[in-house]
DNA sequence: CTGCGTCGTAAATCATAGCA
DNA sequence: TTGCTATGATTTACGACGCA
């Protein structure tokens, strides 16, 4: 017959699902212009060379970490939709 | 030109709510693997074929899904015990 | 060992759907 | 219509792992 496996962990039932970082920055989201400026260098070029990730980090108020980031992130969008169109 | 930009942007979120039956396959998924709920590229695509949507939206779905259910287990706690009477039941059969 | 790349995700936030 | 909560999507920030 059946099982009382996993069926219930009234206790953790998330604390397996490891993740999460204490000490992990809040997220702060950008304001419009920074976000504006941050999508024009995206324009010109979708990878940052050291000295232009430093002027634009000093320019936002950013710091350099988070402008490499956003990079990272927006072009793992920018292939999101790219993919959204080929597979339409 | 920017706006005009944004607009369009903000125009992809324009959503539906998924079907019930969408919901219904997520959810008993979910719930059917409570333990380690993060379904593989593959069962991705086999639930996202099944409830009519895209992987990115399945993956959207559990994103949220784990979050909430996460920050409130109480208030899923009636939702959890419905589809484990029903993966029960199933497996009765 | 450094350092930046992608991939998948957590968590917060956004924007609207949907309903009383 | 209005206000509120549910829900799907998007935005920051990392960890894990890859490559040069």
């Amino acid at each position: 017959h059946k099982e009382e496996k996993h069926e219930l962990d009234p206790n953790n039932p998330v604390a397996n699902w490891i993740h999460a970082r204490s000490t992990r920055k809040k997220r702060c989201p950008y304001t419009k212009y920074q976000t504006l400026e941050l999508e024009k260098e995206f324009l010109f070029n979708m990878y940052l060379t050291r000295d232009r990730r430093y002027e634009v980090a000093r320019v936002l108020n950013l710091t350099e970490r988070q402008v490499k980031i956003w990079f990272q992130n927006r072009r793992m969008k920018m292939k999101k939709m790219n993919k959204e169109k080929t597979d339409k | 030109v920017m706006i005009l930009r944004s607009r369009f942007l903000d125009a992809r979120r324009k959503r539906r709510n998924f079907s019930k039956q969408a919901t219904e396959i997520l959810n008993e998924y979910f719930y059917s693997h409570l333990s380690n709920p993060y379904p593989s590229e593959e069962a991705k695509e086999e639930l996202a074929k099944k409830c009519s949507i895209t992987v990115s939206q399945v993956s959207n779905w559990f994103g949220n899904k784990r979050i909430r259910y996460k920050k409130n287990i109480g208030k899923f706690q009636e939702e959890a015990n419905l589809y484990a009477a029903k993966t029960a039941v199933t497996a009765a059969h």
